[in-house]
RNA sequence: GCUCCCGUAGUCUAGUCCGGUCAAGGAUUCGUGGCCUUCGACCACGUAACGCGGGUUCGAAUCCCGCCGGGAGCACCA
């Protein structure tokens, strides 16, 4: 069921070493899983090694690293089932680069260019040089120099790769390579200003930490070039490059950044609401990862950008755990009823826990003759005759109709043979439980459910009938009220 | 605008490198029917695609050219 994944090229079982790059802004949301399901395929495939590399530099105002979230992405590992090889911290290595920055200097390819960060880019996109484009390298090596020894403040000098000025990408001229920073970082504080960009950062550390095999996103593609630039420059030998493309779920506007700001203000219920589709939030919500990596997995390594809706992921979880799902009773937005002339000896049914698999065993549910039913299996059925799911067959009097008030519409019992009736879940007002279902939208619903819910397992899931799949909250105490659970998908 | 990438059914994907076995396979969605006391599962059936136009060839989803459409990049972010 997985799509194509083309041969590594010049793989070697055995010695292969991947690595994947989350930078340490957030909660890996659902797109991040193709990074870790991509790069564990090919480990896995190859008997490699994968190293999971913190591309934790000093970021920007909009991409800040915070010390909270090294551990939140370990556990997001944890939880995908992806363990590394090992893990680095790109803020431990930054003083591996300077040696390299010199060789490039060395070799007369790069200048430290003094211009306002505005007037660089515009010259950029037009073509033209800045003065110091003709520096003479030991010029250079002596800015250089400035620059690591705090001669410069923040945003006044960069250290530039000398490219092609007229390069038909304006993407890739004159690209920077280093620049300063005054960031209290939170793994190393103010141990570095002269902090290197991804690109060159990559360049470095690709070949140090001995990575045969590049395999990202393919926004990154440029960082190939520029990588493959100066591996070419100094004459090192690096990884090939390989990509895929956008993925996006469509109910999910993915965007960690955003995320970021809805969970800091509270506006959403931490990194596992439902609305970051963050890993742990699907988790929460009942889909497992291995439905996430099979779903991951099924679009290969394409470079198309893709859509998929999340219901292409729902049906892979509802594969696996339809079988093994036990089924329970619930009614959201309840209306209470009695029905006339119900039978005094149905006070208690036993109902399998799955229709189709007897080794799940069986509950007791109390019936009758006071229910709770769904407002909306109400809402017009006067006149009508109904099957109370696995019980009896009522009939709703005649009246106005519209929205029944509470305790108002008293259906009178009718049969209980079996018919093709309009079928309704219904609770037992007897035993009822309350149960609070978090929604998809990060609404919350209540409703009651059957008595049985009350020795719900944290963490469990269930299948509501008619309704969906839910998972009891991890951190729901066993016995209180209301039982809470998230809903996963129908 | 410039650069790069991508176009197979509603959606995703196999096939494209090395043209014939592809009157295009799979998954999902949708529709119909069956079955089980769920609107879920399962079973059966069905709808539905090679972006367009040229060319090469006995033969093109596959090779070439042009066009059109979509996406990403053009940060002192990653």
């Amino acid at each position: 069921m997985t799509g194509g994944f083309p041969e590594l090229p010049g793989a070697v079982p055995g010695s292969v070493v991947l690595r994947m790059a989350p930078f340490p802004s957030g909660a890996l949301h659902i797109g991040n899983g193709r990074m870790l399901f991509v790069n564990q395929y090919y480990r896995d495939r190859y008997r490699g090694k994968l190293l999971l590399v913190f591309d934790d530099t000093a970021g920007s105002e909009q991409k800040r690293v915070e010390t909270e979230f090294f551990n939140l992405i370990l556990g997001d590992l944890a939880l995908a089932g992806v363990r590394p090889d090992a893990v680095f911290y790109k803020s431990d290595r930054i003083s591996n680069h300077y040696p390299w920055a010199r060789r490039v200097i060395e070799k007369g390819a790069a200048y430290v260019c003094r211009c306002p960060a505005e007037l660089l880019r515009e010259n950029r996109a037009h073509g033209i040089a800045c003065p110091e484009r003709s520096q003479p390298v030991d010029e250079t090596l002596a800015e250089w120099e400035k620059m690591l020894a705090n001669g410069y403040a923040e945003g006044e000098a960069v250290l530039r790769l000398r490219t092609d000025l007229h390069d038909p990408d304006p993407a890739f001229r004159d690209r920077v390579l280093f620049r300063i920073s005054d960031v209290d970082h939170p793994r190393v504080g103010h141990k570095y200003r002269v902090w290197p960009l991804l690109e060159f950062s990559w360049a470095v550390d690709d070949v140090e930490l001995g990575v045969t095999h590049v395999i990202r996103g393919k926004d990154l593609v440029i960082e190939d070039r520029m990588q493959r630039f100066i591996w070419d420059l100094l004459g090192v030998r690096g990884p090939p490059f390989l990509h895929w493309g956008l993925l996006r779920v469509r109910e999910a506007k993915v965007a960690k950044s955003k995320s970021y700001v809805e969970v800091k203000t509270g506006a959403y219920d931490g990194w596992a609401d439902p609305r970051t589709w963050s890993l742990r939030s699907l988790d929460r919500r009942g889909i497992s990862m291995d439905a996430l990596r099979q779903f991951t997995l099924s679009f290969g390594l394409s470079l198309a950008d893709i859509e998929v809706p999340a219901e292409t992921l729902y049906a892979e979880n509802r594969k696996l755990i339809d079988a093994t799902t036990p089924r329970r009773s619930f009614v959201a937005d309840p209306v209470r009823v009695e029905v006339e002339g119900y039978p005094f000896d149905l006070s208690e049914v036993v109902l399998p826990n799955h229709p189709d698999r007897a080794e799940l065993g069986t509950r007791r549910v109390r019936a009758g003759p006071i229910f709770f039913l769904a407002r909306k299996d109400v809402a017009g059925r006067a006149g009508t005759e109904v099957r109370l799911k696995d019980l009896v067959n009522v009939r709703f009097p005649l009246g106005e109709d519209g929205p029944v008030p509470e305790g108002v519409a008293r259906p009178r019992f009718t049969s209980r043979e079996n018919r093709k009736l309009a079928r309704l879940q219904w609770v037992g007002a007897s035993e009822a439980v309350a149960v609070d279902l978090l929604g998809t939208d990060g609404n919350h619903t209540q409703g009651v459910g059957e008595a049985s819910l009350r020795r719900a397992q944290p963490g469990e899931v269930f299948q509501f009938e008619r309704v969906g799949f839910v998972r009891v909250e991890a951190d729901w105490k066993m016995g209180t009220s209301p039982v809470r659970v998230v809903y996963g998908h129908a």
